[in-house]
DNA sequence: TTCGATGTTCGTCAAACATCGAACAAGGTA
DNA sequence: TACCTTGTTCGATGTTTGACGAACATCGAA
């Protein structure tokens, strides 16, 4: 988990997107996440993701969870991720990623 | 200046060294920047930060002069840098990036 | 066991990136 | 004018990235 490699990871208004939909804490099933991307293409994003170390996936059956390591995160990078996400927020990065609460 | 181009920008080794050498304020002649890049990559990496909004470039003569635009950048993204500078820091990313502080 | 749902992986493609050396432009200086 | 210094721009090259559809693997349910 390298500096570079989560700046790397943020450089992508899809991946803004993800983690502003995960930075309530809640961890999220890949269907509640929508992206405007195949799905192959979102496969690829939550990848990257969690390569840079921002997600932990969890499998459980045929399904998958992913949350984001926000403790892990801010114990190594502290204020790194907040600020992203004020950032994001306030420039709007990453809207076109929505989340349905509902079901898995 | 978008959060998304910064991001990318940061996502260099040599560019975090970059903005490393640059975060004392002062401003820095071409000439002082010493990465283990030929010229032409450096000049490439200088223009990819004044493209994102990160440093801002003087010309004076033949001479070239960067500064990091950190008021801005504060301003726009607040706690950003100082997140990054501090974890660019601690993990010693972009070291290999110096400066000589007497000539020009 | 067959089917459907859920993700992953594969093959492919175009675009972007990092890098280099060489050529170029512009400003001083001899 | 000729030359040197400084930095930019220009191909060329190889790598990485983002994207897609299709094929595959896996699990649960019918």
């Amino acid at each position: 988990m390298t500096l570079v490699a989560v700046l790397g990871a943020l450089s992508d208004p899809i991946r803004v997107g993800l983690v502003r939909v995960l930075a309530d804490g809640r961890e999220r099933g890949w269907g509640q996440l929508h992206a405007p991307v195949a799905k192959s293409t979102l496969s690829h994003h939550l990848r990257v993701l969690r390569d840079a170390g921002l997600t932990r996936t969890r499998q459980e059956g045929t399904r998958c969870f992913v949350e984001l390591r926000r403790d892990d995160l801010d114990a190594r990078f502290p204020g790194l991720l907040d600020s992203v996400l004020d950032a994001a927020h306030s420039d709007d990065i990453g809207a076109h990623v929505h989340v349905s609460d509902s079901p898995a």
